[in-house]
Parts: structure tokens; C-alpha cells; sequence
DNA sequence: TATTTGTTTGACATTTTTGTCGAACACAAA
DNA sequence: TTTGTGTTCGACAAAAATGTCAAACAAATA
């Protein structure tokens, strides 16, 4: 039990730091000292928190990926015009991902490590109808409709390519751009705009 | 010097094991001695033919950076337009993914983890054009000259993410669109096709 | 055959990182 | 004050990973 409420508890200082080491490192590259530093604390009190740095990991996984869940869940009017729903899938997205860009790259590499499961994980977490087909089955019956054009797998990948990559991929853009973090955060700003009047003309028959 | 060129020498084969490693594990999660296992050979030989792990790691990323160099490097042919460029690109980058789609998300995670590392390595390792100039400053005479529409860096971004971010994303986009290897492998293959009609419309003013 | 040169290996050393334990501490209640 | 409970810390232990070295080895050549 905390004695002392004045300030923040330990164990989400621990997790706040945590995160920022793992996002940044990943899991074989993050080290328990560093990320005691970053909370202020002794390494052995990560320890008494946490007994292990694999437990750790999985705490925070947790977290970051309650976060792209609600990203990627969307309330879905279906008044809405294709078009409009993309742009409203983008803009949620980013804002989203504005706010934590880092949980992408660290989300691709969870893809790439745990094949099957994490689809699993989705659907037994959300209970409710999975998020990606709920795009999917819009974008086929847009196409179907002719109101856009194009094979409805491609678009689907187009657009999480056109929102997703450049915070995935924000290091090796911020590298081979020559630009700083504040450069950058700027770019991925006028990118929502950039990508929202990308989508209005796109894959207009 | 070598003795027997009978069968492929101990450098080569190191490096071909380290290159597998690498790729699945990254730098920081790679173990010397799993790379000597995969060679088969004693670990030992690894600090003989390059002293330390990150000097190994260092030859390894060089011939990576170089593949996808080549990937991006292109002579440009000054006769042809942004788009047929853009095209041309977008034709050699992915042939080439296609053959070795795991570098893709492999670069992505190293310029994340290690970017200190990364631009000392790129320093010392090209006496080359900037990849990345050649392309950005053909897609920003392009669009001063009104060939095409659109703030020349979002342009840029949205070339490679089109080209890049379905290697880099490969098993979120099997695992959500519920895709065999197989069955992806075809859907990149159409998506080269798809691309390049796609770069034919999608920036015209 | 003996020598030289380059390669490989096992045993050992060092470094890095994680994990454990008990003493000291702070605070609240008896 | 004393007792009890939860927390923090430093010292130490253990494990994991990297790095070093001399001796054994294989092949070419003197």
C-alpha cells in the first residue's frame, strides 16, 4: 500500500520510463538501467515492481497496445461517403499517432515477432468486429459500387501506407531528409492535411 | 590467404550466417554465437575474421545499405519525365524487395535503434551520391516546374511509402488481411503493377 | 622432411547485464 | 515507543555475452 500520495506512485514511473527506453531500444536493446535512470530511481526497485525484465515488457505491451486499438477503432457512420471515411480513418490515425509516434515501428516489430498471435489477441481484446475487415468490406463495396477504382486489397494498403509508414518509419525519414524532430513533427502535421486531399482525388474512377 | 577454394571460405560464409541473424534479430539481439552456430564453425573464428561483434554487424550493414542503395540509386536518364522517373524507381525498388523483403523492416528497426551507429557507418562506407538527394531534388524541380502538384517532401514520402512500407509491414498485412505467404507474395507482385499506374495519376496537377 | 604461414579451436578472462538478499528506512497503528 | 508493513538501496551473486590467447592443425613450399 502507497503511504504517501504527494507524488506520482513508482510503478507507473517505472512504466512511463519503461515505455520510452522500449519504444526507442526495443526489448533486447533496452537496458533495466537505463530505464531506472529515466524513472529516477534504483535499478533493484524495478525489481521489487516488476521481478522480471520480461514481465516488465509485457506490462507496457499492454498499454501501447490498448492505445492502437483506439486508434484504429473507429465509430463508423455509415452515412458516410468512402472517401469520407477513409479521410476519417487518416485523420483519427494521425492525430493518434502524432501524439505517440514511436508505437508504430514498435507495432510492426511485434507483427513480425508473433506471427499468428497478436490477431488472436485483437479479437478476443475488442469484442467487437474486427477493425481492418471493417475497412476492407467498405473499400470492396465502394469499388463494387464504382465509386472508386482499383483492386480493394491494394487501396487498403495504400492507404495504411500512406498514414502508418512515416511515423514507422520516422527515424530513417528524419536520417535520409536531414531534418530534426521538430522538422519533422511539422511535416507529419501537414501531412494529415497532405493525405486528407490525397484521398479526396486518388482513387477517383 | 586461402588454401582451398574447394568449397566457399569461412569470411563469406560468417557473413551469409550474420546476414540471417542480423536480419531476424536484429544488432542488439543477435548472439555471436548463434551466427557461429549457423556457420558452423567455432565462435572464435568470428573474432579472427572481424574482431568484434559490431565490426561484423558493421561489414554485414554495409552490404545491406548497399543492396537498398542500389535499390535507390538510379541512373537517371535526364530524357525522362517525374513520373516515368518515379515509375522507374518504383519498378527496380520493388523487383528488388521482392527478392529480399526482409531488409526492408530490418532497416527500418536499425535506423530506430541505432542511429549513431547507422550514420558513421554510412559516412565511412560511401564515397556516393546521396540516395535520397537524387530522387527529392528530381520530385522538387518537378514541381517548381509544374510537372506535378504537391509539397516535394510529402511527395517523397509517399513514393517510398507506396514502395516500401508492404515489405516493411508484411506480417501485419498477412496477419489482418488473413493472407498466405503465397497469397501476399502475389498481391506484392500485382502491387508493382498497380503502383506504377498509380504514380501515373496520382500527383498530375 | 622441416619450415612457414594462415586458420581453427578450446580454455580462460573480462565485461555487461540481470537477479537476489538483507539492512536501513519511512510511515502508520498499536 | 514499539511494532508492523511496505519501500528503497547498496553490496553481492549469477548468468550471459563478448573478447583473448596459446596451442594444435592443415596446407603449401623450401
Amino acid at each position: 500500500m502507497l503511504h504517501h500520495e504527494v507524488s506520482i506512485d513508482t510503478e507507473t514511473l517505472i512504466k512511463n520510463a519503461a515505455k520510452k527506453v522500449f519504444l526507442k531500444k526495443g526489448l533486447a536493446g533496452a537496458r533495466l538501467q537505463e530505464i531506472a535512470d529515466e524513472a529516477g530511481i534504483g535499478r533493484t526497485a524495478l525489481h521489487y515492481y516488476f521481478r522480471s525484465k520480461e514481465k516488465l515488457f509485457s506490462e507496457v505491451w499492454k498499454e501501447f497496445f490498448a492505445e492502437v486499438t483506439k486508434r484504429i477503432i473507429q465509430s463508423h457512420d455509415t452515412d458516410m461517403t468512402i472517401t469520407e471515411r477513409m479521410q476519417f480513418f487518416a485523420t483519427n490515425y494521425m492525430d493518434s499517432a502524432i501524439e505517440n509516434p514511436e508505437i508504430d515501428i514498435f507495432m510492426l516489430n511485434e507483427f513480425n515477432n508473433n506471427t499468428g498471435i497478436l490477431k488472436e489477441i485483437i479479437k478476443s481484446a475488442t469484442a467487437m468486429e474486427d477493425p481492418a475487415n471493417v475497412l476492407t468490406s467498405a473499400i470492396e463495396k465502394a469499388v463494387a459500387a464504382g465509386e472508386i477504382v482499383g483492386d480493394p486489397k491494394q487501396i487498403f494498403v495504400t492507404l495504411l501506407s500512406v498514414c502508418m509508414f512515416p511515423f514507422a518509419g520516422m527515424a530513417m525519414f528524419k536520417s535520409i531528409l536531414e531534418l530534426s524532430d521538430e522538422a519533422y513533427l511539422n511535416l507529419l502535421r501537414d501531412r494529415k492535411v497532405y493525405v486528407l486531399n490525397f484521398l479526396e482525388t486518388a482513387f477517383k474512377p
